[in-house]
DNA sequence: ATCGCCTCAAAGATATGACGTATTCAAGGG
DNA sequence: CCCTTGAATACGTCATATCTTTGAGGCGAT
């Protein structure tokens, strides 16, 4: 297998069997709004909706209550916390909200934390990453341009994610790099709803490719000014397709 | 009470009861690597090491596999996860690990954070700032003076604690206010574990003045400037006092 | 014939799910 | 101010599912 085939964009990692299941539904419902905030929701009532126990139904609750969703109190229920409590970069809620009616809210802040975090995470990449990271990344911005020019666009957003991945990877920082599959979540909905350009623009290609090249010669500041144009780039364009 | 009071620094919310015990003990003794990655426990000696019963361990269980720091699998047990997949923006997580032995990792971490996010949060607030916002910021920058000139340490950092959120809250994106809390976490781990200096310097009580002056006067450029020399100044007293 | 290795099936261990009961807390009525 | 009451909370037991281990058997090679 060749040098870029490193697939970093993790599995899943869902939460297993039948809390897994009941968090499947009632995340997304209420990350979603279905549900409103300072909506009460009894235990019972619950077990009967999804037809489990008692058991499955407080374990997934204690999640969302680790995920600050909702609180659960004696004598009162489970009440929907206000949104402005939610733990917004937990990478479930974060992939509720997407796919749920809160899309644009949520792409709006995931592009402005991008724009934000990416050009740091370039330059601190250029002067962190291993030979490796240096390697697959020029490797990967081959990829880019040669998928880019076959309009295979779900190869072409395979290659993206890896490529935006890795630098954040290579910068070193946990904190970073732990956006990657954040940052993939980001790209890939914008590929499935159509907010961006349906050809891959060259300029942005080319774009990429600079980062690499940058990054690899060390090169921080250019590194960091080629990622941020990219990123604001998109940002720009999500504004402008969002109205 | 003065419009300086917002308080923005919301109570802490833990999860409650025997489950939110068990998590306080076993969540930093994960955290800290005290037990460390690939250790296995069993639930039965859970509920043995801290007198609980099933049902309470099994939630609290629930709740660290949410922030991914343990999988529990039949007939294995339940693992402690490689550091790399934890979430390492749980505010939990991060209070734990600042708590405990990797606390000057994660330190670093945040401080390029920081870096990253403060400034173009400080851009996006001299656009987005409400009215209310700019006096209760204003506000602040002249209490950070006069409790600075008063050495006093304890109220200064709150305030100090309290500008950062406000500047964080006042950009209009949701996840820059989510960290919020967290840089209140750092501020106040840096000052008691003694990682900056002793008095707050003058200096950087002044681009604190000058941030609260730009968000007022809505120039974005200069309170990002103003921003960055503040958090790369104390990225950088960071590295100096951590060697 | 003995050793080594592979495959498959039984066994054992552990999480998982469900449920009955008791306790605790707080809201609301007397 | 006390009492009732409703709901979450906590405990313990049982049954189930599923994974790992292990060991028995077969097969080939030396």
């Amino acid at each position: 297998m060749g040098l870029a085939a490193a697939g970093v964009y993790a599995g899943r990692m869902e939460i297993q069997g039948l809390p897994g299941r009941v968090l499947d539904e009632l995340g997304p419902a209420i990350a979603s709004g279905e549900i409103p905030e300072g909506a009460v929701l009894r235990g019972e009532e619950l077990e009967e909706r999804f037809g489990v126990s008692r058991t499955v139904v407080r374990e997934a609750v204690r999640v969302l209550e680790g995920m600050r969703l909702v609180a659960s109190r004696r004598r009162v229920g489970i009440t929907v916390q206000p949104k402005s409590l939610w733990d917004v970069f937990d990478p479930m809620v974060i992939r509720w909200r997407l796919a749920g009616s809160d899309r644009s809210a949520q792409l709006r802040s995931l592009g402005s934390l991008r724009v934000a975090v990416e050009p740091a995470a370039a330059a601190l990449a250029a002067v962190h990453a291993t030979d490796d990271d240096r390697r697959e990344l020029s490797s990967l911005a081959v990829e880019l341009t040669v998928t880019a020019r076959a309009a295979d666009l779900t190869t072409f957003l395979g290659h993206d994610i890896a490529f935006h991945a890795l630098v954040l990877r290579a910068s070193g920082n946990e904190m970073f790099a732990h956006l990657g599959d954040t940052v993939g979540a980001v790209l890939t909905g914008r590929t499935e709803y159509h907010l961006m350009p349906h050809q891959p623009e060259p300029y942005a290609i080319r774009l990429h490719r600079e980062v690499a090249e940058a990054i690899c010669a060390g090169d921080a500041g250019h590194a960091e000014a080629a990622m941020r144009t990219i990123v604001t780039g998109a940002l720009e364009e999500l504004n402008r397709q969002l109205g």
